[in-house]
RNA sequence: UCCUCAGUAGCUCAAUGGCAGAGCAUUCGGCUGUUAACCGAAGGGUUGUAGGUUCGAGUCCUACCUGAGGAGCCA
């Protein structure tokens, strides 16, 4: 080559686009990128704006001479959240969180946010009502962001387990004409003159899917309309159920256990960086592997006892009730697995719930106690096969026969033990993620008190 | 529904019953390697609402409103 101009200027080819989250795989290149302004920092003739894309952030440099005086000041007097389209070289360096910077040559401003009214979420600290009520902004933020990128792949890896298992995706309703278990308080919507209610469970229609497909599951929103105020409850939640013809309550539990054991991995595998960024203990989440801890409920009670014998627990459990929330977490807090608690006592539980045969007193149900105090993220059970009991039933729970007919039809015609489980997606991300609070695994959580934005 | 706690600048928080304050954010100025950068300056207030006690209330009392955490119920 003799004429060496011409490589020179092919060394400032076109920029190739790119997101932040790639950058690794264009060192030395001049890339574009389309995003915001999230920070900005400056020292003399030297600015540093951090950009983000949605992937990530990374930091420019742009010192004074290497720019044109127009992107100088622009650049200079920018604000947080401005959209920007970014051209700049990509370099490895150590001094940057993600191990790469860029050396920024032009700054495009696509929108900028007027100075009179800034960006409201600061990069201090804020509270949780200013957050909440900003939650349309708030998930730009890197650990926001990162919450629902793993709340994606949960959701991801729970549908490919059931699709490569055989199971077959089936919607049930969201409108419904009664309640489900006639025990959640629901919410009412008007029908056309008649009220009907929003879903609080698919239950009682997969598992009509279930005797037509074979192995189904539904994922879809769920509504409860309880006055709960805590940091695991939402009013519109929602839940992944699968339900099985002919299968009883060992397979649901080994069902459960590979489930969740293939989810958890699936987020190792692929979303460690998100980890990272919420600093979760990425250790914890390596030890769970089938199998789990099995408990009767017999024996989580005598567990019960001894620790509040040892003063461990404050108030004393009354055998034959359900476990309060205290109660739950000691047990969970004794595995560093989920650990399955199952043969409730039957009074306690759902109409619908096979009795055990060995003792009838006990129902043969499952519930699945997240670790490190999260608790319950899935309830299942082997559901009534016997058309007499599963009426009986019905009359002693005061329900409305008239609305259970289609679902005695499943016990007149073809009746088989089946099985079914529910999880909670929202209690699965906050334990999977490692956060106080499941308001922050869903884009816009519903509680109580709060319905905006 | 019950229990506990909290409402002061855009945000996070101070202020013994005695002048309404700081940091961040915003604007202006300074700084060539900053990591929630730093340094200097400016603007920014119906102390949740209503009433009461007091010479004087952000502070004490009563009621209410709003929010948070927990219980119950649940995933």
């Amino acid at each position: 080559m003799t004429d060496t101009s011409v490589t020179t200027t092919s060394t400032q080819a076109t920029p190739v686009p790119a997101t932040i989250a790639t950058l690794k795989q264009h060192e030395g290149q001049t890339v574009v990128l389309h995003g915001w302004l999230y920070n900005l920092r400056a020292s003399g003739k030297l600015l540093f704006p951090i950009f983000r894309d949605g992937s990530g952030t990374v930091q420019g440099i742009m010192p004074k001479a290497a720019v044109t005086p127009e992107v100088w000041e622009t650049t200079k007097h920018l604000t947080q959240e401005s959209s920007v389209i970014v051209t700049g070289r990509v370099r490895a360096d150590q001094r940057a969180p993600g191990g790469y910077e860029l050396d920024v040559e032009n700054v495009e401003v696509v929108q900028r946010v007027p100075e009179e009214q800034p960006y409201p979420i600061t990069p201090k600290e804020h509270g949780v009502d200013f957050l909440m009520e900003h939650r349309h902004l708030w998930i730009r933020s890197p650990r926001q962001s990162a919450i629902l990128r793993i709340r994606a792949e949960i959701i991801k890896a729970a549908r490919d387990y059931l699709d490569d298992n055989g199971f077959v995706l089936t919607d049930p309703p969201i409108l419904t004409p009664a309640a489900c278990e006639g025990t959640s308080t629901l919410f009412p919507v008007d029908y056309f003159g008649d009220e009907a209610f929003l879903t609080q469970s698919g239950q009682l229609y997969i598992e009509s899917t279930a005797l037509a497909l074979g192995k189904v599951y539904s994922f879809g929103p769920t509504f409860r309309a309880e006055k709960s105020k805590t940091r695991r409850h939402l009013t519109e939640f929602w839940m992944v159920e699968p339900e099985l013809a002919y299968a009883g309550l060992d397979d649901l539990m080994a069902l459960a256990e590979n489930f969740l054991s293939f989810i958890v991995g699936r987020v190792l595998e692929r979303r460690m960086p998100d980890l990272k960024v919420l600093e979760r203990d990425a250790a914890k989440l390596e030890l769970i592997r089938a199998p789990f801890p099995r408990l009767r409920y017999d024996e989580a009670v005598a567990m019960l006892n001894e620790a509040h014998a040892k003063g461990l627990l404050e108030h004393p459990f009354e055998y034959g009730n359900d476990f309060g929330s205290p109660d739950e977490t000691y047990i969970s807090s004794q595995f560093d697995r989920p650990v399955m608690v199952h043969r409730y006592p039957a009074a306690v539980k759902a109409f619908y719930m096979e009795p055990d045969p060995d003792d009838p007193k006990y129902a043969l149900c499952v519930d699945v106690l997240a670790p490190e105090g999260y608790g319950e993220i899935i309830g299942g059970s082997q559901r009534i096969a016997s058309y007499d009991l599963l009426k009986q039933r019905i009359e002693d729970h005061h329900l409305p026969l008239d609305a259970f007919q289609w679902y005695l039809d499943l016990r007149r015609y073809g009746s088989v033990p089946h099985s079914g489980f529910g999880m909670g997606i929202e209690r699965a991300v906050a334990w999977i993620c490692g956060l106080e609070h499941v308001r922050e695994t869903i884009p816009f959580a519903r509680t109580l008190n709060r319905i905006y934005p």
